[in-house]
DNA sequence: ATGGTTTTTACTGCGTC
DNA sequence: GACGCGGTAAAAACCAT
């Protein structure tokens, strides 16, 4: 390789001689018609001034930006290294350090160098695995992306998500468990968050986790995240049950208005959320005239018909009890 | 693991269309 | 008779301890 490299050397020379010209933008005239040359650099072309010439077009060069007189001095300046290969994740670019303690003749090491290899592996070692986690988490973003186009969350939640499922990242909740399952607990903990709750049942059916592993990661992640997620509130359910079962914004008002005297009376303590939503909006749609069987909101709100039935009497209840005049 | 609470399942009876 | 509804008991699920 020396000789080559010696000998391209005088064209780089040349080349490198040519370039400088052009950059400085002096003394170059256009050979058909004798007017400036100027370089427009966002098309890399050279253009004449006055005929609208173009000279030279598309031009990259592609040498070394430096000069190097023999074999040793290229080998000092050049920052190049082996080429590269899409066999594996990181195309061969990622550091390896040996694990023997010995040098490129072959000849062991200082315990002082070894000391620094260790050092050295230790820290390449955390690099590796802060790119390990960037793959990670691009997989795990576009499942939480599919799974919120599946329940048609906002892109607010997605982005709760994401942020929750980073930290989970790095603070190194992920090992033991799968990135599916912490990417599902991540977004079902976005969506309390943000106001818009999606039951465990409903995140199950488009997650690629059982049910089981879902609630037990997300309980993980949150205690571990230190997440404040306060139980879900029965309301934030209304507006999607309401519509799903074309129902008037005025019976939507009144069940809205129902959780809330019943808020007031604390009869929410350890009862489902869902089912106190889906009974405020069955006792709505009683009180409005509108006609939903208990079946047809026990189906929208995966509840059974029993807790309906539970629930909105003790709503009733508590309605009458603060406003006698129903 | 256990016990207490809530939800679900399954079944029944009643009234209406 | 099918359907909607209410109630009940036992089983299952859930949660804190």
């Amino acid at each position: 390789m020396t000789d080559t490299s010696i000998r391209s050397d005088s064209r780089e020379r040349t080349r490198e001689r040519v370039r400088e010209s052009q950059d400085e933008e002096e003394d170059l005239v256009c050979p058909e018609c004798g007017g400036n040359l100027v370089s427009d650099e966002e098309r890399a072309e050279t253009v004449c001034d006055d005929c609208g010439l173009v000279v030279s077009e598309g031009e990259i060069d592609r040498g070394p930006e430096w000069r190097a007189f023999d074999a040793k001095e290229k080998d000092e300046k050049s920052r190049v290294g082996a080429p590269t290969t899409k066999m594996m994740h990181d195309e061969g670019l990622s550091t390896n350090i040996g694990w023997q303690d010995k040098d490129a003749y072959g000849q062991a090491l200082s315990s002082r160098q070894r000391q620094k290899m260790q050092r050295l592996r230790t820290w390449n070692e955390r690099f590796r695995t802060r790119d390990s986690k960037e793959r990670n988490l691009k997989q795990a973003l576009g499942e939480i992306d599919r799974m919120a186009s599946a329940l048609g969350l906002p892109n607010n939640v997605r982005e709760t998500a994401s942020v929750i499922y980073r930290r989970a990242l790095d603070e190194n909740l992920l090992p033991g468990r799968s990135i599916e399952g912490v990417a599902t607990a991540s977004l079902y903990a976005a969506a309390r968050q943000a106001g818009t709750p999606r039951s465990l049942d409903e995140i199950t059916n488009v997650s690629r986790v059982e049910k089981d592993e879902i609630a037990r990661t997300y309980r993980y992640v949150v205690r571990e995240l230190n997440l404040e997620i306060q139980p879900a509130d029965p309301v934030s359910y209304v507006p999607r049950f309401a519509s799903d079962l074309n129902l008037s914004d005025e019976a939507e008002r009144r069940a809205r208005s129902l959780l809330e005297t019943a808020k007031e009376k604390g009869i929410h303590s350890g009862k489902s959320p869902v089912g106190l939503a889906a009974a405020a909006v069955y006792a709505a749609a009683l009180l409005t005239n509108e006609k939903v069987t208990q079946n047809e909101v026990s189906e929208v709100a995966n509840i059974s018909e029993v807790t309906i039935r539970n629930r909105y009497h003790e709503l009733l209840e508590a309605e009458d009890r603060i406003q006698p005049e129903g």
